[in-house]
RNA sequence: GCGGGCAUAGCUCAGUUGGUUAGAGCAUCUGGUUGUGGUCCAGAGGGUCGUGGGUUCAAGUCCCAUUGCUCGCCCCA
């Protein structure tokens, strides 16, 4: 066991673990394609302002687990803990009003300074989509149905349920908040330690405490969907009427809640209890006020991201990696015309090993371990003749090829 | 930030009430096979037992501290 061990809460990502990374961001890629989606990258550090105004002044994630530092030149800037909060700064900097609707998605390293544990690191993956400028509840749908793709094209949507509420308007929120927070403090003495600093800097967040008192509490406290004015409640029944044509099935959850103070109507959850205490695999909602709030012209958005890692975890069997043709030079005289045939071979599309080294009995080891389907042989008599001897390792069965044929021969390799 | 569990070979793990030289499987390497892999057989290398201190004639084993990992709380994707 050596000293030099990453720093707390990240990983190494190679072999089987980063081809399920890829596995999803490119799945993610092809699908968010199809629905119109161009992908953005924003950088992986911003004004620390960008994501302090934004995600809410008494969210964990502001107040204590950002990573910010100063530059040289002595600004504040943070390693972005979401994505949501770049894209909205980028569509401000480049003027992107004009050009809405907008469809953006992304992937890539996100930032926490939290404990780890299952399905939680503090350098941690999303994948996430971004539909800016469509207020309509179409929008709301469209975003949820791209989900809903991607998980069911990573075979993981058996194990996942989608959990749907609305936090209604500004008007309706408000409204809602006052009477929770009477009824609460009315109850306070019945409330777990944490739900009474909760009910002082995020009342809502109760609604999913863990705690059993809590829970008990909130079961008689009123209803969310009890308080939405007519345009929320409007729009909420055309976004569930709008799943369901679409045959897509969801739970409506009155206690879901969002984390980050810039959601208003639409708020989901993709859901799994096969991660341990790290449920969420997807979650996101609509941000309308978020773009105005930090400078930019009123403009909707809504949006949602997912943690590659807990995707990644629920993924069965990756696809098997492509089969190699390994090229085995007999001695050390014949490593040159085995390099020159790899070189042409790879140039013509294959995918070529050539061991390093060693006797032929260690490259052919090398070559059954690399699980190539066929190894072409090249030795003294092979190169006088200008053949090879091409030997398929499933079956042991060898024959002598022109070295001229060997692309045609190979095809089915490809 | 709070609580529980764990730490022995590259990996997964044994290691008895404290007792002589710390083991196994897998992996690696060598040989059986000088132009033929997978299977098989024979053999080899590889450990400051996480770190520091303490108790003891004697510590991988007991105690304390510390670091790391891990699971849960919290938070969240």
């Amino acid at each position: 066991m050596s000293s030099l061990q990453p720093v707390r809460g990240t990983h190494d990502l190679m072999f089987d673990d980063i081809r399920r990374h890829r596995h999803v961001q490119s799945k993610f890629a092809a699908i968010a394609g199809r629905y119109g989606y161009t992908e953005i990258a924003t950088p992986i550090f911003e004004a620390t302002e960008v994501f302090a105004r934004t995600l809410g002044d008494t969210t964990d994630i502001v107040t204590k687990e950002m990573y910010t530092f100063e530059t040289k030149g002595g600004e504040s800037v943070t390693l972005r803990p979401e994505g949501t909060a770049g894209v909205a700064r980028a569509f401000i900097s480049e003027g992107l009003a004009q050009q809405t609707p907008l469809k953006f998605f992304y992937s890539g390293p996100m930032f926490r300074h939290e404990r780890p544990q299952k399905g939680r690191q503090r350098q941690f993956h999303q994948i996430g989509a971004e539909l800016l400028g469509v207020p309509g509840p179409q929008g709301d749908v469209e975003v949820i149905a791209l989900a809903d793709q991607i998980l069911r094209d990573l075979n993981v949507a058996g194990k996942i349920t989608l959990e749907l509420n609305s936090l209604g308007d500004a008007e309706s929120r408000l409204a809602y908040r006052n009477v929770l927070i009477d009824f609460l403090t009315a109850h306070c003495e019945k409330l777990s330690a944490e739900s009474r600093e909760r009910l002082e800097k995020n009342p809502l967040r109760v609604l999913d405490s863990k705690d059993p008192a809590d829970k008990e509490v909130v079961t008689s406290a009123p209803k969310f969907p009890d308080y939405l004015n007519q345009t929320s409640r409007d729009f909420f029944k055309a976004v569930q009427d709008g799943l369901t044509e679409l045959g897509i099935a969801f739970m409506l959850n009155p206690a879901l809640v969002r984390g980050l103070d810039y959601y208003s109507h639409t708020a989901f959850e993709f859901t799994t209890d096969a991660l341990g205490a790290q449920g969420t695999v997807l979650a996101g909602g609509r941000y309308d006020g978020l773009i105005a709030q930090m400078g930019g012209p009123p403009t909707a958005g809504i949006g949602w991201a997912a943690g590659v890692e807990r995707l990644s975890m629920l993924l069965g069997d990756l696809p098997p990696l492509a089969r190699p043709i390994a090229v085995i030079p007999v001695g050390p005289t014949e490593e040159s015309v085995a390099q020159k045939l790899a070189h042409r071979l790879r140039g013509n599309g294959f995918n070529v090993d050539i061991g390093y080294g060693g006797n032929m009995g260690k490259r052919m080891k090398r070559a059954n371990k690399l699980n190539a389907n066929v190894a072409l042989i090249v030795g003294e008599d092979e190169v006088k003749q200008a053949v090879v001897t091409l030997r398929h390792l499933d079956t042991g069965d060898q024959t002598t090829v022109a070295m001229a044929d060997l692309e045609s021969r190979l095809d089915l390799y490809r």
